[in-house]
DNA sequence: CAGTGGTCTAGACCACAGT
DNA sequence: CTGTGGTCTAGACCACTGA
């Protein structure tokens, strides 16, 4: 710990900016295992004691370190290397709840919820839903969690008529659905990266400007009625999803 | 603009931190339209004098809305609002290249040639490519781009044994390997998002940090070898991936 | 050349955590 | 209470842009 923030090596020349260089090295020492999950760093006012650089310096190279998702602070206690998060990959090609799909790998799931009710739709709820003038909207909306650890945001709305009591649905929405006949069959899903705004980054426990896939969900009935409109974000750095594409429909199946 | 970087109504109670509130003053211009693409802001020190705020703070509220791609800095010359990038969707069903999905839509391509030649691999390569020793790796680095937008970054590595030449693949691999015989008719990927690294994001003309999809594809022949391994970011603010998904393969079959 | 953003400093006060 | 990270200031020098 001493010789990483030595004050030695620091050149004004040729290594760039002092915040980057010490970034540099405090991200090699994590990546080499010299500091391990959960390891705590010094505190900033000592780190700039150390390296001789002022704690708005060693601030900035702490800053991007905790973008990208290596260390963690925590006010009023301090520095600490963040612990690697595994990560889960989903196949994107069955139409499966998240419960469903935590249970199939053997994980448990746990749900926060945020909002779970009827209220008045959104303009682009009554674009997706399909919805008349007077219908109401059920808002599901809740944190999703394996094992204490926040993997995604849920935010699923659908029409009062699909769903009249949304405060009903505990665990699974599909099993809900299921059970009333509604279960959607077929979804188009649209699936892009953003960067996690302040309130969306708390609640998965990453910090703001993180990286998040957004999915946009709209499930159909064999009718081709639509059921849900569900908008998601997974947190980046946990969740894979997989996909098998074939050069034309039936392509393969003279390969079976 | 005067009133935008008035000093009225920065209080230090309430509105949380200044850095903030000024944040959400610009962002608030910008989406109401008072700031328009391609307009610049007053000097940092301008909106330091005119807000009563000092310049670190003007800056700190600067690199939020640099952050999520709302302002473009350029030293020497000024603070910009950002311009609009039209989002593009992709179908993620086909297995099609990047070239032909591009003019499928009218669109043209550009390609920036970062490496074009043949390497000893990686072990990643030789892992996902099923290499043995001593073989080489053709590998083709490229920046993707439509109308000087730049779009994606693809790195894609193929056995020597599949392009003995890359040189010789000038707008379409694929185009390439069709010709040889070569082309996949299978792939398997994976999505994911990601914080865009400092070389990364400034090949796609984005700020560190921005997000990303990360892309990792196989590519299989009809007799199941595996012909290309390419690893693609994309610049989360211009691409959409959509994907249709059914809840069992044949449930649809009866509904044609 | 003057003006811009990029970096850096020393010092201050605040809010919160853990004792 | 002490120690931590979070915020903020005033002032300085540098590297780059563009006239």
């Amino acid at each position: 710990m001493e010789q990483l923030f030595s004050s030695a090596g620091f050149e004004d020349v040729g290594g760039g900016p002092l915040y980057l260089q010490l970034q540099r090295r405090i991200g090699e020492a994590i990546a080499a295992g010299r500091l391990k999950p959960g390891d705590s760093l010094p505190p900033e006012r000592d780190m700039a004691a150390m390296t001789g650089l002022s704690r708005v310096t060693v601030r900035k190279a702490v800053e991007g370190l905790v973008g990208s998702g290596q260390l963690v602070q925590k006010r009023g206690s301090g520095t600490f290397v963040a612990q690697r998060v595994e990560r889960l990959e989903q196949a994107l090609s069955l139409l499966t709840s998240f419960t469903e799909d935590m249970a199939r790998r053997g994980k448990n799931v746990e749900s926060v919820w945020l909002t779970r009710g009827l209220h008045a739709p959104a303009p682009e709820e009554v674009m997706a839903l399909g919805l008349g003038a007077g219908d109401r909207v059920a808002r599901l909306e809740r944190v999703r969690r394996s094992d204490g650890v926040p993997l995604a945001i849920e935010r699923a709305s659908l029409s009062a008529a699909v769903l009249p009591e949304p405060e009903g649905v505990e665990a699974s929405l599909y099993a809900v659905l299921e059970a009333r006949g509604m279960r959607p069959v077929r979804a188009v899903q649209r699936i892009s990266a953003a960067n996690l705004g302040a309130r969306d980054a708390e609640l998965l426990h990453v910090p703001p400007g993180a990286a998040g896939l957004r999915i946009e969900r709209i499930g159909y009935l064999p009718d081709g009625r639509v059921v849900e409109f569900t908008r998601s974000l997974y947190r980046g750095d946990a969740y894979d999803f997989a996909v098998e594409l074939k050069l034309a429909p039936d392509t393969e199946r003279k390969d079976p």
